[in-house]
DNA sequence: AGCACGCCGACT
DNA sequence: GTCGGCGTGCTC
């Protein structure tokens, strides 16, 4: 008997080519299961979708075609489960790809290049290896699982509420309130009363947080074995990527930490989906599918019929939202509307221990002299700190010595060629640096256009503020007389593979006095003898054209701010300081912030996007397109457009969509990054007030797209962006 | 997406 | 004379 199968392969997303694809196959492999088909001239992993008898005789109507036979089917590794394929296609549709393409994009690359024979063999060996792991249960190290800490009655009451609730659940905890120890309470409870079930645990960057992954390890290790938890990120090899992702598939890891892709990974017992720093931005994907797997988690988990948590200390505004049974009503134009909360919030405000909540102090740089980096009131705390034996850290999200290069007398700046960005000057090298497009030249003796020797510096980045500081402090001894370190954290001092992690070992030992970072110091990291953070130039954000940036600013300050004074034996009387120099300091944000207010943020700032019908009030969609000129980027957004709106009118005049403008089409505009790498960029912004009206839009505008195909010829690369993060 | 075929520029 | 650029076209 031949059977025909549906396979899903990796093919583009907007082409003929974009669905399963048919082959023949003696068996009728059950949907889901992993097979290897032959497609062109190659070789390629595919995912089985669906299969049927072989009608014998072409029917009138399908012109007889004759089909590959699959290569073969992978033994040892049973079906993709049902609940797999439903968020594959969920993703697929909601995020305008390629069934194939997100289905093979979430497996294990390795499954590409090994033969099925070499797949079982690995799938042997790991579940040998596996049973003697789990027979020679390890009594051995100071494992001290049975120390759990005493819970807060504000942890008891989230337990309860998580217990006997449906959820999904917003755990709003402030930074030191306890949060983890809910994930791991939970889990506990969970396989407790289940063995066999798995747990999913997302964090935004694994490398940035090491403590929770050691955590989780310290706490299950006994009871799970080492194949009980495995890990999911990028930067695995492809073999540990594999065996990660089979111990999962399995069934034999029962917790799975992992970053944003870890959304779909094969878990058959997924009972509980954690994702850690909700609101961070890199759980959205930036290339192929765009997903959110923060969105994702949720649906997953209603699929699963399981539970999720999604934690911050300054959730993102569309939880929050969606938190909320009612909105606020802060500005006279905001409406009262009543609504039903999809989450259920839980609040757990405190901090425990003895750690205060940071104090914040401002710096109102219009009383500073002209061009001042560091203002007097700022060095002056940081010198009192340092000779009480205390760290600071200080943020600036910019690195290299400069950002712009200025020839005073001509007006020539260090603008890139190849981008709309003006390239970086980074002292320690010499060199002028493009941070979009990479090109690197050295820095110029005298002014490249009119041989002025004198050439001026606008702004400040990283390394400056490190020199400014070391020449400042000079005079400056640690209480044992010794000479004050000073380190800088960012992309340039982290390029090699471990000195992330050393040089954040140096500041854990102390042997750091001041750490001087980008935003990636901000992130998870807990240096417990920080009694003061700084950040510098934060007014940017605030004026920003993104209206995302305002929430994205106060996240990173109160998280900066949270990682000072969380050690409890650090016998800090005072509480710790927040430092922000601003020329705005009477910006709501900072009153907001000085009172440790996410609510009160977070509502005024609800209350301005509804008034400006700004999300989470509506939903957005991006059409991105990319050219060798601004104009025909934007011509080809042009035709869309205009596609967009006959499809509108189509649509209306079959009443798929209500007759009044529940679908809103911009013009095409130059991104905000117009140039990079000499890549003409433009974008259209497509909005709907009603999510299903705006995907089943899209849907249809692609269809329209794919029929003209040939048409879009002007343009390099266009891509859709559902939800995006960024304007 | 890959991968081939195919037709024009600078090199062993 | 070949190597190699990326435009065009095809893959069940």
């Amino acid at each position: 008997m031949t059977y025909i199968l549906q396979v899903l392969v990796h093919t583009p997303a907007h082409s003929k080519l974009s669905g399963p694809l048919s082959y023949t196959s003696a068996l009728p492999l059950a949907r889901g299961s992993i097979v290897k088909v032959p497609l062109g001239k190659r070789e390629v992993l595919g995912v089985v979708y669906g299969h049927e008898e072989a009608n014998t005789q072409a029917t009138q109507d399908t012109p007889a075609f004759t089909y590959k036979e699959i290569i073969s089917h992978t033994t040892g590794l049973g079906p993709l489960q049902e609940e797999w394929l439903q968020l594959v296609e969920f993703t697929s549709s909601y995020y305008q790809r390629s069934l194939g393409e997100v289905a093979i994009a979430a497996l294990p690359a390795q499954l590409k290049t090994l033969t099925g024979d070499q797949i079982q063999k690995r799938v042997d060996k790991w579940q040998s290896k596996h049973l003697a792991s789990k027979n020679a249960q390890p009594l051995d190290e100071t494992v001290d699982s049975n120390r759990t800490p005493t819970l807060s009655a504000e942890q008891k009451n989230a337990l309860e509420s998580i217990e006997h609730k449906q959820g999904p659940f917003l755990l709003f905890g402030a930074t030191g309130s306890g949060k983890t120890e809910i994930y791991l309470k939970c889990i506990e409870a969970l396989l407790e009363q289940d063995p066999m079930a798995q747990a999913l645990i997302m964090v935004p960057e694994i490398n940035l947080t090491p403590q929770l992954e050691n955590r989780i390890r310290a706490r299950f290790k006994v009871q799970l074995g080492l194949g009980g938890i495995v890990t999911m990120h990028s930067e695995m090899t492809p073999a540990q990527r594999l065996n990660a992702w089979m111990a999962a598939h399995l069934g034999q890891a029962k917790i799975v930490l992992g970053t944003r892709m870890s959304i779909f990974s094969s878990m058959p017992h997924l009972k509980l989906i954690i994702v850690d720093e909700e609101h961070d931005p890199s759980y959205k994907q930036q290339e192929g599918a765009r997903y959110s797997a923060r969105d994702l988690a949720v649906y997953r988990a209603s699929i699963n019929k399981c539970k999720v948590i999604l934690g911050s200390a300054t959730p993102s505004l569309e939880s929050w939202y969606h938190s909320l049974a009612q909105l606020p009503m802060l500005n006279s134009e905001a409406k009262n509307i009543n609504k039903r909360a999809r989450y259920t919030r839980i609040e757990m405000p405190t901090r425990i221990g003895e750690a205060l909540l940071p104090e914040l102090k401002r710096v109102d740089m219009n009383f500073q002299p002209k061009f001042t980096r560091l203002s007097a009131p700022l060095v002056n705390a940081i010198r009192e700190k340092i000779s009480n034996s205390e760290q600071v850290l200080i943020l600036l999200n910019r690195r290299g010595y400069s950002p712009v290069l200025y020839c005073a007398s001509c007006g020539w700046k260090s603008q890139c060629e190849q981008c709309s960005a003006f390239k970086v000057f980074h002292k320690a090298d010499r060199t002028l640096r493009c941070h979009h497009c990479g090109d690197t030249q050295k820095v110029p003796r005298q002014c490249p256009t009119c041989s002025n020797q004198d050439i001026n510096m606008l702004g400040i980045g990283t390394e400056r503020i490190e020199e400014t500081l070391m020449e400042s402090l000079s005079d400056l001894r640690r209480k044992d007389g010794s000479e004050i370190q000073i380190l800088r954290i960012d992309a340039d001092s982290t390029k090699t593979k471990d000195s992330l992690k050393n040089q954040l070992d140096l500041v854990h030992s102390g042997a750091v006095d001041i750490l001087i970072g980008t935003q990636m110091i901000a992130k998870g990291h807990d240096f417990r003898r920080v009694s003061m953070v700084a950040a510098l130039e934060v007014d940017s954000a605030l004026f920003s054209n993104d209206f995302r940036a305002t929430e994205r600013l106060f996240a990173l300050l109160m998280q900066a701010a949270g990682r000072a004074g969380r050690d409890a034996s650090f016998k800090a009387n005072k509480a710790p300081e927040l430092w922000i120099q601003t020329f705005t300091p009477q910006h709501p944000i900072f009153q907001h912030l000085k009172d440790h207010d996410y609510p009160g943020f977070a509502n005024a700032q609800l209350n301005e996007r509804q008034e400006a019908n700004m999300p989470p009030f509506c939903s957005q969609a991006l059409i991105k397109s990319e050219s060798r000129t601004q104009e025909n980027a934007q011509k080809f957004l042009n035709e869309i457009k205009a596609l967009a709106l006959e499809t509108i009118h189509s649509m209306t005049q079959r009443q798929l969509l209500p007759m009044d403008e529940h679908i809103l089409i911009y013009s095409p505009i130059p991104m905000s990054m117009r140039k990079v790498a000499n890549v003409e960029r433009a974008q259209l912004l497509i909005e709907s007030k009603s999510r299903k009206f705006l995907q089943n839009f899209l849907l249809e505008l692609k269809e329209r797209m794919s029929l003209n195909h040939q048409r879009y010829t002007t343009v390099q690369k266009w891509v859709i962006d559902i939800d995006p993060h960024t304007l």
